[in-house]
DNA sequence: CCAAAAGTGTTTCACTTACACCCATGA
DNA sequence: TCATGGGTGTAAGTGAAACACTTTTGG
């Protein structure tokens, strides 16, 4: 390790795949963007751009977020960086991925500041993606399904208020398995970390079910005191 | 994301955790290297270089660490990379981190090829160290000890051939508790991931312990059929 | 009053935990 | 034969899984 300087340096960019959940078709989705340059143009792609000098990591994985879809004040967090030689055909690249995770509550999406397409796309049913894309795309999936076990992070994907059911299908959706709702509600309440509202749902065509938000204060606190949350 | 070359480049470095296991004193150790140039001269940093071009990442780090401490062959797994601005006093370099596992049949270590004093420490009695490699220490030893709970990495840290009272001890050591042997006994075993041998400890003045390795072949099957690896 | 989803209790079974003694070996 | 760690069985308790019916509300 002398002098930084004898080295070929590389391009350096943030890649950022982003999650949203439709409760109402019951999917996962993530949002991509229509490439319009070459390499790859006209593929979709996992949106990201260059890291500045003086910038974060994170600082530039936000502001391309905000740049591409609008989307600012996320769940966001490291995934992996990517570095194998070839994976840009433009020369030496390396990209850290992050992913996001966007509360309907804030869908405003598709509000790229710039020309390109943005779109939903459903987890199950991606296109092709360019460069190495589809292995970023495989490792956040990863991720995502790994950490919600026992992290409390689905909660980022739900509107601020949600029904145990809306949970439930979050749960569900994410890790493509069904659960026992008896159990499901059981658990969730036993570790104590939702708070009851005075709500209820609002226009729904049978009973309305109660809402609830995320006690993150209680969670700290439990956290610190050794308890593990697990779902 | 147009011109990659419309942007300042950072240089790129990889760093490298090295764990290592003491049986003896029972303690876990990091290997680490004296820096003898500024910045940070004389004090103690997680070893490490720059990746060249046409070098994937992974290759970058197996070849600092074979060129720094003689090891290879080892567990390597990306841990993180770390971006922040002023992390190096000498610019902007971003650093992906690594971590890596290394059994006592190889610590051949400290065989350092060029003059740098590297050493292991026990990680509870760690020197402050250069640059910013106290929080990628930090991270290093956070992802090691949740990850032993549910994959079988452990084992990278014992000699091939170990008895169960050393598995145990493995984890008492890196996990900071002590563990129950016969509940100990019976997960393990449960899980039927060791492959018994039909060899015994040699030179211990008492009764000496029956010799197991860990059956990776089985692991990998069992993982296939949905089990879980779980102490 | 009916359709549709919300919400609730109990039993069973498996796994975890806690705990104490005999066994084999080398010196 | 004794000191030292290796190795084993069992009972109690806890948590997960499986399972079906009643309640509430809007239309």
């Amino acid at each position: 390790m002398s002098h930084a300087y004898e080295y070929e340096r590389p391009a350096l960019t943030v890649d950022c795949v982003i999650f949203g959940l439709d409760l109402e078709e019951e999917s996962l989705k993530v949002m991509l963007i229509e490439r319009d340059l070459e390499p790859f143009a006209g593929r979709w792609a996992i949106p990201g751009g260059f890291v500045r000098q003086g910038e974060s990591l994170e600082a530039a994985a936000l502001r391309e977020l905000e740049e591409e879809t609008g989307i600012s004040d996320v769940f966001l967090e490291q995934l992996y960086t990517f570095g194998a030689p070839g994976r840009d055909p433009r020369g030496w690249i390396v990209s850290v991925a992050y992913y996001a995770l966007v509360s309907p509550d804030k869908h405003h999406v598709t509000a790229a500041t710039d020309a390109r397409r943005a779109e939903w796309f459903t987890v199950t049913k991606l296109p092709s993606l360019a460069f190495d894309h589809n292995d970023i795309m495989r490792a956040a999936l990863q991720r995502l399904r790994g950490k919600l076990a026992y992290a409390p992070i689905g909660f980022e994907l739900l509107p601020r208020k949600f029904t145990i059911k809306q949970l439930q299908k979050l749960y569900e959706i994410v890790l493509g398995e069904k659960l026992d709702n008896r159990n499901f509600r059981k658990k969730i309440f036993s570790m104590d970390v939702l708070r009851e509202l005075d709500e209820i749902q609002k226009g729904v065509p049978h009973r309305a079910a109660r809402l609830y938000k995320f006690d993150e204060r209680k969670y700290k606190q439990l956290m610190k005191q050794g308890m593990n949350f697990e779902l």
